[in-house]
DNA sequence: CTGAAAGCGCTTACAG
DNA sequence: CTGAAAGCGCTTACAG
């Protein structure tokens, strides 16, 4: 029979209270009673059952997530989760709150800082548009005692309690370190020279290089593709701002230039756009791709071989991540950080969920 | 304010202990009462405390882990998760007992699943043998209404009530997918033909084909090799027991026949004897290899390049799966598939956790 | 068929 | 500095 209170407090000879502040390190305990309860603990072998704790507490938790109303799957696929997080963790007495907020705003997204500041919860979590200004609101808050977690893409000064998201710098390297190999003999653009496929060309689509996520990709991208595949030529990167249209175009005045591609790295959103203009130029060799986020339109690209492989952070794992560790800080426990690192998930039409 | 049993049992105009029986569907409760219980239930939004209900309820779960005494990193990374679990559920009160068995022993696994019905378990986790007698055996615990989940190894005629595992065929599919694309001009083994490496010769080398997982591995590697890259040459496929030493042996006779291989797929254990092989023929090409399970041993060789991708299944996701399904098996609560299933992740040197 | 009371393992005022 | 008692949200004999 696993001990509880009661059996320590029998042991030490003492009552519940006493037992209580000594395992919750409270003061206001003589040292020798102290030593006769802990020694008690250690000979039962006692571990603290910590949903009866809890349940006994009442205590309640109250966060806020701070989201983008970006309209991509991605972004879609976050704030289900969040909601997923929200219903499933109400009966454990924790409440989410969510505040969304144009995207790329840094002025909307301080305003909604202070906002939520000033519900005072337990932790704050935001994908940040890295500014100044949202810095400073992010030390605000904290400096009011509240946690605060950076969700999907990081502040570049850190100045928050942890970063929930991918290593973004990996995911280029990751990247460039596949399409390099996979843009063969299959994959046109470069001139035969000994034998060897010579001067392929590669774009690169990101969304914004302002968010520090796309900046990383691209820094870790470009240096494995100097690195290891110095045959292959760079195209100056396109910025398609996550927005499917806008990609669509830029993909488009590519072909339209006769641009001739031997692979594609597609590093924000807005996939559905350079899908679509794929498809349409389907009869030609079509490059080596390589995307970011498993979502409807880059599954089915993977299944019908427009996509060749999709680098994906799993956003439900991102948010419970951010929420325990939110959680963590509020009660000043530790983190363990090898627990809360986050994938990336490579996945090929071979071994998609 | 959260509504409790109190609430609803005052809103319905009952005693608690009807609130109970109509809130977990026991009988002996009159229509019209039930009616508005459910009634108060729906009204006041009412969601149960689980954590309270299992506190009350003092229920106690003991599952029993019959793993595999073999000596390759996975099987020990898998031994090591069920003992982390173990610890870490015993305040929640789950008790799991390990029965350690010789590796591809049918009738040692028999003599230890009887051992383990013995005890009355809530459930039992196994790494299958695919033998009549250990169908056998497990369709004796399922009888007494024991609950049994295979793991990382099923039984092909999938006599248990859930498989803890990758799906094995797609792991092998995702394998020839790779290697078919890194087999390019880096590596030897192919006649150039129009500009084209023709005839490339693959290894595969197993553990056991007496084994589903291998197997499966195996049938789904030939598949895509096959219909994808036809130009590739297969060789028969080598047996190295999962043994660093066999293995090793098995790969230097291929060298020492001189045999120059383009690529070489590893889906069994013993990687160890491999990657001292491939190292010490290092001065020469070498060729593209993909392997099983990230270890000490194959993140070392992906680092300096001897491997070129692992293929990897969460010996922690695996463990932590099959319990939460003994436990929905237990409750005869259902079990979410989805949430459920293991993914096959893939890493290079580049997306190393 | 229904209810009053005790208890699961812990914590928290409150009193001394 | 220490303890007796009530309570967190549920469940379970037991009695009627």
């Amino acid at each position: 029979m696993k001990p509880t209170v009661h059996d320590i407090a029998a042991h030490a000879g003492v009552s519940l209270a006493t037992v209580d502040r000594v395992l919750n390190g409270r003061a206001g305990v003589r040292g020798p009673t102290r030593e006769r309860v802990e020694a008690a603990i250690a000979a039962l072998g006692y571990v603290r059952d910590v949903s009866a704790a809890n349940l006994a507490k009442g205590r309640r938790y109250s966060f806020v997530f701070i989201l983008p109303a970006n309209d991509n799957s991605f972004m879609r696929a976050l704030r289900h989760e969040v909601e997923e997080a929200s219903r499933h963790l109400k009966p454990e007495r924790i409440t989410i709150g969510v505040i969304t907020v144009p995207a790329f705003d840094s002025a909307a997204l301080v305003a909604a800082l202070d906002q939520a500041g000033a519900e005072t919860p337990d932790g704050v979590a935001l994908v940040a548009v890295d500014t100044p200004e949202v810095a400073a609101a992010v030390g605000r808050l904290r400096d009011q005692g509240i946690a605060v977690v950076t969700l999907v893409s990081d502040l570049s000064g850190h100045q928050r309690d942890h970063f929930a998201g991918i290593d973004n710098r990996a995911a280029g390297r990751t990247a460039a370190s596949l399409l390099g190999r996979f843009v063969g003999k299959d994959h046109v653009g470069g001139k035969e020279q000994a034998g060897e496929t010579v001067g392929g060309r590669i774009a690169v689509i990101a969304g914004s290089l302002q968010v520090v996520d796309h900046q990383e990709r691209y820094a870790g991208f470009t240096e494995v593709m100097r690195r290891d595949f110095p045959h292959l030529t760079l195209l100056p990167v396109l910025q398609g701002r996550d927005d499917p249209a806008e990609v669509e175009k830029v993909v488009a005045d590519l072909y339209a230039q006769g641009e001739e591609l031997a692979g594609l790295y597609s590093l924000g959103a807005g996939n559905r756009g350079l899908v679509r203009c794929l498809r349409r130029h389907a009869r030609q060799r079509r490059p080596a791709v390589i995307a970011h986020e498993l979502t409807e339109t880059t599954r089915a690209a993977l299944e019908d071989g427009m996509i060749d492989a999709v680098l994906n952070q799993d956003a439900g794992h991102e948010v419970r991540s951010a929420i325990r560790v939110l959680k963590a800080k509020a009660d000043k426990a530790p983190v363990i950080a090898a627990q809360e690192r986050i994938r990336i998930d490579i996945f090929l039409k071979d071994n998609l969920p």
